[in-house]
DNA sequence: AATGAATGAGCTTTCATTCAT
DNA sequence: CATGAATGAAAGCTCATTCAT
């Protein structure tokens, strides 16, 4: 039993390798660009050995983004829950976002081509946001807007810089380098007393 | 000459085939799934045919995706133009989507994937929105908040609701469905005397 | 008539036209390497106009060569017709051979790839100075060995140095380049007194 | 490391059984010929296979000339050693070609089509005759000509034979056939007390 | 459990040849 | 006669997946 248990730990260790390079590989190169192959060389494991943890390609890239997913929800959730402000929670989707910045931009971009499994755990990220930013958009006195586009407009504001990161960002960091704007802007819209008007 | 005219007449209908056969076939498909015999078939022509109109498959994808958006952009632009107020652009934007709703789908899911070229006509779309959401801004008594995000706000929502189409409107037709909350919900972020507040 | 006439005088001067072309273009790219369209376009015809006059890519192919080869060969004769002795049958050779050498360097690389009749061709214009060579022979005081072999070795020497033209001469002209040399040596190899000997 | 070698034993086998099919199919078909698949099939592997081990046509072309070329060279190399007259190394030369000739002529009739390191691989065998041509030729008493030509004579009228063997010898094995006469007559010319002449 | 050689379906691209105009 | 668009048989190459060791 002792031989099955230091197994199947070298197995899970195994797992645990395949996942994470491909992470790295996923987050430099894109997803769909990599070959199951190439994920082997970069773990210094057999070609084979892809396919004794992962019966498909289509599997492990599920495995892969669901195991990412997960963490970059947790982490979502766990930075999202001392928010008592939107700025605050604006703040921290932002910051753990940039913590998975190169992977994340890569399920932004593919997501829909992927496994249906993987897409959904990228949705689920957005889920646990959405949950804290109702919370705290019933703290805050905000206009009478349907919570759910207004959420919806940030995602979609952030995803569209990650999208074109390339023309926002040519030398990378999309999200450090408009943290700030976006978020203010997007805080302005909901102010109060609104905003300065240009007036003619 | 008048035979000359005939054939190559002939030989640019069936390049105009071919073209509005992918732009059918990838607004239903997906443009990196699809493969060149498929078009071919779906055209009724040969295989090889497809050769003789395209040098590669790349070449292909990025004149057929320049083609329509040209004409997106173009549709853009016309309804954009007797546009005075932002709803009105707004409305206007929506609608030159909507006619080609699945292919710009397509687009907004796959463009970081296809050639540059396509990926670059794109962006030529947003452009010209962004050209005319300027000139309508200006008019409009509107928060000085930087325009420029304001529109990729826009941009990023709209997009987000084709990106997850399937979620917000799993029968099809997003932007039908979503096109008044979408317009009436950014316009009243926008508006001067704001909106309801929901005080505790 | 006259029509027919004019006619049948145009296609000739097309089929002509093709095959001086296709000479050109093979002296320069080689024969096996050129496709029907290239002689096509640089004849200024339409690709569908050299079957009209070739069935097939070798008839072509095969009357092209043959075509000049004959006149190779004709040239040959012609120039060695007034030749005594052997060194001015060889120069003979020789001049032929360079006022075609890109052509027929060509025939000398490629010729067992060709088309049957293409190869008898180049054949052919070997047995015409053969036939010169065995005349020339009979007159010289030579030693008596087998004039086949004396003959091959001559064919053999010149063929070899187009075959390799690249290393032997990058500048091109080998022809002309070892014309001398190689005369000289084979006529030396041939003479009576022989040659000064390198005594230890 | 037993498993690992003999894993790597068994694609080394693989390997080897590719290159010498291949050797076997160009000695009868020639080289450019010859499909991938051709190869595939006559080893008994998958069309797949041979890409395992040459990443391209050119590349197994290049490979499997190479090698035989090198066994040629060391062939002709060893058979050329023990040789203190010139008689003794043509004849060795030709000894060690007819183990090869299927192989060799093919070389000769294609070497200027092929890849370039092929092209090289082939010139090498000559370079290594070329060498023990010389040190032979530096021993005998022999006429005062270039020995680069005497050498390149050599071997263009073997390379004459091989390229026309289908004329000289419908049979097959033109070296077998030509041997004598061609190593007495060259011979002959070379030596002192040269040759009876036919005095008219 | 790990290996990595072997597999083969799948896809793009080329080009001689045909044929309607 | 000439045209050139259309054809479709080849062929090379890729890569997820399998399986014997």
């Amino acid at each position: 039993m002792n031989t099955k248990t230091s197994r199947s730990q070298k197995k899970e260790q195994t797992k645990a390798l395949l996942i994470s390079t491909a992470y790295e590989i996923f987050s430099e190169r894109g997803i769909q660009a990599v070959r199951m192959s190439d994920i082997a060389s970069a773990a210094n494991v057999s070609h084979g050995t892809v396919f004794l943890h992962f019966n498909t390609q289509e599997a492990l890239i599920a495995e892969v983004v669901q195991y990412y997913c997960r963490q970059i929800a947790a982490c979502t959730h766990e930075l999202s829950e001392g928010c008592h402000t939107l700025r605050e929670l604006l703040s921290a989707h932002l910051e753990a976002i940039s913590k998975y910045e190169l992977f994340y931009k890569r399920l932004v971009i593919e997501s829909r081509m992927l496994p249906i499994e993987a897409r959904d755990a990228f949705i689920a990220i957005q889920s646990a946001l959405s949950f804290h930013f109702s919370l705290v958009l019933e703290k805050e006195d905000v206009p009478s807007l349907p919570a759910s586009i207004l959420f919806n407009m940030w995602m979609g504001l952030v995803h569209y810089y990650l999208m074109n990161d390339d023309l926002f960002a040519p030398q990378g960091q999309v999200i450090a380098r408009y943290k700030t704007i976006l978020t203010d802007t997007f805080l302005s819209l909901l102010e109060k007393e609104s905003h300065p008007r240009i007036t003619n």
